[in-house]
DNA sequence: ATTCGTAATACTGTATACAAAATACTTGCA
DNA sequence: TGCAAGTATTTTGTATACAGTATTACGAAT
């Protein structure tokens, strides 16, 4: 009975916030709930109370489950539903490898494709980085960053690849949201975008690339001692 | 009525030819017919009419719908369901930038990771699929063709590699399936895979690298004129 | 006390039913 | 004849109901 009231309530919520399909809502939901660390990795995920918890029944949440399982954020156990999907350091190794390649490559390409329109945004969003780091606001820091980088594909125009790297880096994300790096090392990050933004505002690839190389390595090194 | 019993009848059939569960089972399935050209681009797929074509009731095919969407196989309109993603000719030349920058990732990792018995494993499928090639049997040779480029992206040992490297083979595969090249075409891609197989075997990163970058290059041109 | 077996329970998997939206059709009118 | 509005039908979106499977708890036997 209460159950009921629950559901509309909740279904109506949902809906007043946006025009998308309500899987979609849940999708973007859950897929917020995991990285935030909201939803813990390992855990399992029983559809009766999460659906209860969100105010949708299981239908629209199960389909949001199996999107997510495509994605690679929960795994699907045959009869025993889903889980959060937990990465070893391997796999995290791993997915950094080949966010780096595809980094580089983005890089390569938008140092011809790229508007000066596109490169100045980069740039601003650089500066209002560079700002937060000096007033220590490590969480707005941390948002631009994930910004520049994910700018620096997209100005390779070039969806699949774009694409493809979102979905590795909302995989890491979860990891780097928690890693937080000492002083010298955030100042050494800093520097290293610096130097990045101004290979892509020279449009010279070669070293674009290499400075990407380095900084994501250096990168990897930072979040290590976390996983 | 008859419904009922084909819902029935089908569902017992799925079962036992495996043990995953229906919406698996459909995935797959709607992946080959969409692959195979079964289900053309840009249709529209009903779900009525599609579940008691398979004999599945919509909840399952929905959620294998959810699925192939995170795929990038289908496009899910809200309120209007889903169609067969339709590529553009950009978009299969960025896939194909992006898989060829993965496949020389991938090779370069192999010559220092695989395993001798790994590389022996790809030197087999090689001399199968050359023989395949010399009895003019394009069919298989495609196939080996396919598993002889998946298998050097497994030497890596890298799965988030090997997972975005199959998603964005099998968006390409619809194209390539249909491209047939010309004899000298043919032949070259032969050749050119033979030089593939000498660099790995010699581990020798940097030229399996450069053949691998010139093979996936022709390999677009080759199937240019198709899409 | 431990282990095996069985029953109870809880959860997932699939089907069906109902509601809302979109599409197609028909009828009325200019 | 052409267009428009309203209705009918189809289709998607969501909820609920039912069936099958796994897990857990409890009891009996060794």
């Amino acid at each position: 009975m209460a159950s009921e009231m629950t559901g509309q309530a909740g279904r109506r919520t949902l809906a007043t916030i946006s025009r998308q399909s309500l899987h979609g809502e849940i999708v973007t939901r859950l897929r917020d709930m995991i990285i935030e660390g909201d939803l813990q990795p390992g855990e399992r995920i029983y559809e009766n109370q999460l659906g209860e918890e969100l105010g949708v029944s299981r239908t629209p949440l199960r389909e949001a489950l199996k999107f997510l399982a495509s994605e690679g954020l929960v795994e699907l156990v045959p009869s025993r539903g889903a889980v959060v999907k937990r990465f070893s350091a391997k796999d995290v190794e791993d997915m950094l490898i080949v966010l780096r390649s595809m980094e580089m490559l983005a890089g390569r390409i938008a140092c011809t494709e790229a508007s000066n329109e596109g490169i100045a945004q980069i740039r601003s969003l650089h500066d209002a980085m560079v700002k937060h780091y000096h007033a220590g606001e490590r969480l707005e820091y941390y948002k631009l960053n994930q910004q520049i980088h994910t700018g620096i594909v997209a100005l390779a125009n070039n969806s699949p690849l774009a694409e493809v790297h979102g979905l590795l880096q909302s995989r890491v994300k979860r990891v780097r949201f928690i890693g937080h790096e000492g002083a010298e090392r955030w100042a050494g990050a800093v520097a290293e975008h610096g130097r990045i933004i101004a290979a892509l505002e020279a449009r010279d690839a070669e070293t674009l690339a290499r400075e990407l190389d380095v900084h994501l390595a250096n990168g990897w090194e930072r979040v290590k001692s976390v996983v």
